[in-house]
DNA sequence: GTAATTGCAAAAGATTTGCCCCATT
DNA sequence: AATGGGGCAAATCTTTTGCAATTAC
């Protein structure tokens, strides 16, 4: 890993990133530090991220509809709600019985790494507002 | 649906497209295509694709870590598997027993339409070639 | 004839990069 | 002084769009 200063624009975008759960986009996360940092550059946002990336600190999320990348702090494995109608991203704690998908592949000579899993829906929240 | 003219153009990229299982890109079509019809250009390769996606004929395939679109005319029900070494996507069939998550989210009241299975990892050719 | 479709080029949106200055060691 | 990091703007990449000309019905 290169040698890594200190910087209070790195530090800061990894404090807003960890202290919400909206997996955001980098302009969300540019609008929150500038409220901090008047003066930091989309650039700097960009650069970093990359670098807390690089680093193992956060995840970049793609998510399925959206046309630009999104960012999570949180580092437990975890599986994704995706509301068709509002578009929130919720975490999905991994249950202990984990999903299996080995005999998805059988037949296949294919090494498992790690699986993505992504359930569509409509949240809690939006099923009460179509009920009105 | 909106009234529809026919087009070579869009005829030949569905062709190639049902003829190909590697989830091409957009890009990728447009070199195809461009064999057929040389003066095709990649802005009526886009509107095609969408054209295509709003008639339901293909689908759009998001892959965690491809910066451009895929698109897909297998529109039997499949989840994906996806090569960390070559970056190939393989369709896998939906088994007969569907992969369960409804206990993921247990305890929230998430109303499920679909599932978005992505499993990583390294495919029987490159295995074979790291063996080397 | 009329409306859908095209090619082209410009625009738009997301992200990266080059460059020069500033800050930290 | 050396070097990591930042701000800014330009560049890049993917995708969309406006427009005038063409084509299918």
């Amino acid at each position: 890993m290169a040698n890594r200063r200190g910087s209070k624009q790195r530090e800061a975008i990894l404090r807003i990133l960890q202290s919400t759960d909206i997996h955001p986009t980098a302009d969300w996360i540019y609008d929150q530090v500038r409220k901090v940092i008047p003066n930091i550059s989309l650039g700097t946002v960009y650069r970093n991220l990359n670098l807390l990336k690089d680093e193992g600190l956060i995840k970049e999320v793609t998510i399925y509809g959206s046309s630009s990348a999104r960012y999570d702090a949180n580092l437990e494995p975890h599986h994704h709600f995706i509301c068709l109608v509002c578009n929130s991203v919720y975490d999905l704690p991994v249950q202990d019985e984990n999903v299996n998908v080995s005999h998805l592949v059988s037949g296949r000579d294919f090494k498992i790494k790690f699986v993505k899993l992504d359930i569509f829906g409509i949240c809690d929240k939006c099923q009460a507002k179509e009920a009105n």
